[in-house]
DNA sequence: CGCGCGGTTGATCAACCTCAACCCGCGTGG
DNA sequence: CCACGCGGGTTGAGGTTGATCAACCGCGCG
């Protein structure tokens, strides 16, 4: 199913952590869009989980080179790949919801609260597959194939609403720095799939799928120009 | 400390988990090297422990391109990113002795083995943050770059043995599917590496640093040509 | 109005890929 | 013993992709 062309799991809402898990206890918190929940090289005294809304977690090389190493929503859990200190920062796109568990908490979870402990790990799992996933896309995919990868997996995370429309929660930048591209580069390639007619930008944050198999055929590594994909132009 | 030049920790061999959490039934398997562990698409009924040697997981794109997600040595743990399906290919690329965990036995792990799921829980993030460390390899450095740091994360591996001495267990290929190049990429680098004095192959698999401190800081995005660094030339 | 931010577009360039030849060590078989 | 092929690696020439640098657009806002 999920071969290598590999999808962003991480983004997408199935098997989120429900409530009803979590101690009753659990404080939520909220963030505003573009504020920070923490950053690389903070302490980590807490673990989070996101309820509602968007985050980045991203990684700064010391020349000023940013790679984000994820996007998570509802369900997603942050902090589990740290230690003591995070590795990561993480930057609210949307406004957030999340609950945050103490890390102190974390020793002796799995004796403490068992389902919440089983879950974590479920999704940690998830997310190292994700991981992994956009490991063989930065790594070995063409900057057409990234971006059709990306606007797939984005699409099918809201395939729950209107088919083949979608918001892309992110700037270009964004997009860029998540794909191991420039951001040029993502603005030339979208208008190009535009001009293909292979989708189509009602905004700068709004995107339809015309021509979605064009697309999966180039995430799962395929060439743009095959004669079998032009019946349809 | 670990900041965004980040190495592979799960190369590392701390923190890795000893045979005494292991329930005493735990069967030992041995596979020889470059035979299969499990392949993509197979059915997860196992996880795997690996007890010594070295394994490379990789996903396979339809082209035939394919990206080594990790390497993994003695303590990790493999086969949690899958649900029920695995999504990596794994291949011993030493002789490696592991133990596996029957896949119904994750059910309810935390209740019946609370010590290896936390265990287990630890390794996990720790694999998760190797992954994103790797995200910011491959997505935001040059070749050179690259090169650079994963030299180091080989070398810190080995620096229990005689210091600035170790063995590449793979081969170049590995290596540029590792790190998102062609394998005459890595070679070239390899021997610019060796001709500006920086390293000394004394054989294909076996390597010495000449110059630590020029790798480290290619590999924390500094550039080559700095004049700082010719003084020890 | 002027400015800044985010995005688009164009021209140029270099890093890396591609394809090909070649080297070397090794095992095999005539 | 030598010829041969093979696997893994190195080296070279030339092409392409995507980075770089710069100009410009549209919009919101002080």
């Amino acid at each position: 199913m999920c071969i290598a062309g590999g999808r962003i799991q991480e983004l997408r809402g199935t098997g989120r952590l429900t409530t009803g898990v979590m101690t009753p206890a659990s404080p939520t918190n909220e963030v505003r869009a573009h504020e920070h929940l923490f950053f690389e090289g903070d302490a980590r005294d807490h673990i989070y989980i996101v309820e509602s809304g968007w985050v980045k977690l991203y990684r700064t090389l010391i020349d000023g080179q940013r790679q984000i190493v994820g996007f998570a929503n509802g369900g997603s859990v942050l902090g589990v790949e740290a230690d003591t200190l995070h590795l990561n920062s993480c930057e609210a796109i949307t406004d957030v919801t999340m609950r945050s568990i103490p890390a102190s908490r974390l020793n002796g979870i799995c004796r403490s609260d068992p389902a919440l402990a089983e879950q974590v790990l479920r999704q940690i799992g998830r997310q190292l597959g994700a991981a992994q996933a956009q490991l063989a896309t930065i790594g070995a995919q063409s900057a057409e194939q990234k971006l059709a990868t990306f606007l797939l997996t984005i699409a099918d995370l809201c395939e729950e609403s209107l088919d083949r429309e979608f918001d892309l929660p992110m700037r270009r930048g964004d997009m860029a720095e998540f794909l191991g591209l420039r951001l040029e580069t993502v603005s030339r390639k979208m208008t190009e799939f535009q001009r293909r007619g292979w989708i189509k930008l009602t905004s700068l944050y709004h995107c339809r799928l015309l021509q979605r198999h064009v697309l999966e055929h180039l995430a799962q590594g395929g060439e743009a120009d095959g004669a079998q994909m032009l019946q349809t132009g």
